[in-house]
DNA sequence: CTCGGCCTGCTC
DNA sequence: GAGCAGGCCGAG
């Protein structure tokens, strides 16, 4: 659920927290989002640590240690709350740790980190420099970085029949997208989402380029979008819901041309248009 | 490339 | 009770 914004949202809020800090413990609730690997064997990988740096890649929130790495997806519903050892979490929320929070770290300066997930979707791994090279092997180039540029994306798609929805959805293609920024993306270019790759004219590509950029930044300066369940590591909600464009607005009007707003599912997700200024493919 | 599976909770 | 949800992976 959380997609790039979401997770940089989260990154600069753990980097501002907990750059630094020791890990002195680890609890395993639920052995399923750590790849049902035992506690006493996480443990060993972990607790000592130091945590140097908090980066994001994609969608993966990684945890530099000295050495090694602390990898975590947060999958549909994960979500990751730094908190003061006996304060505990304010807003709507319920007091944690409760029944889905499946992993703490317990760190030096009297920081806890919880990691809650509904769906356990989620995935915490501890890798090696290998391992993430491997990571790193599955995705294409971060869309806010100078690699990804109109000439990168035409070369991708070219040859391509699935839906251009599909292809952005693609994470080697072009990582840390899903499917809200996707919707948002394709409506600020004009360009309808089932268009085959193959079929985008190249004066498209450009546009494109430029809206998945301008959308992600707005979105993060936004500090992400709250449907119902993302909250940063402070608990807060993001700001970006009340801005966008077409997805979740079925039937509302266009905010450009009034037309209602269409859903239909492309590339087996639930995708949102606008039928009059997404004329393009 | 498409589909089903993984999970729980919420809305109809 | 069915269908849906911000993601990803492996099978066919």
């Amino acid at each position: 659920m959380p997609e790039l914004p979401e997770v940089e949202t989260i990154r600069r809020v753990l980097e501002k927290k907990i750059k630094n800090c020791l890990i002195r413990r680890i609890e395993v609730r639920h052995p399923k989002p750590v790849g049902n690997q035992s506690e006493s064997a996480l443990a060993k990988r972990l607790t000592g640590r130091r945590i140097v740096a908090v980066e994001r890649r994609a969608k993966y929130l990684l945890f530099r240690l000295d050495p090694g790495w602390l990898m975590i997806h947060l999958g549909m519903t994960g979500q990751v709350f730094a908190l003061r050892a006996p304060q505990t979490v304010v807003s709507d929320l319920p007091e944690l740790p409760d029944k889905h929070t499946h992993f703490i770290l317990t760190l030096s300066r009297d920081w806890r980190l919880m990691y809650r997930d509904i769906r356990r979707f989620g995935r915490i791994r501890v890798l090696n420099d290998a391992g993430l090279r491997e990571l790193e092997e599955r995705l294409g180039p971060e869309p806010l970085s100078k690699d990804f540029t109109a000439g990168y994306l035409q070369k991708a798609l070219a040859g391509r029949r699935a839906p251009v929805k599909a292809l952005l959805l693609n994470q080697k293609i072009i990582a840390g997208l899903g499917n809200i920024y996707v919707d948002e993306a394709l409506f600020r270019s004009r360009i309808a989402p089932q268009t085959p790759g193959d079929r985008l004219s190249g004066r498209a590509i450009r546009p494109l380029v430029d809206a998945i950029r301008e959308v992600l930044r707005e979105a993060i300066k936004h500090r992400g979008t709250t449907l119902s369940d993302y909250y940063d590591p402070e608990s807060r909600r993001g700001g970006f819901q009340d801005r966008l464009r077409v997805y979740g607005r079925a039937g509302e009007p266009c905010r450009i041309c009034s037309q209602p707003i269409r859903r239909g599912v492309v590339a087996q997700r639930g995708t949102h248009w606008c039928p009059k200024c997404q004329p393009y493919g």
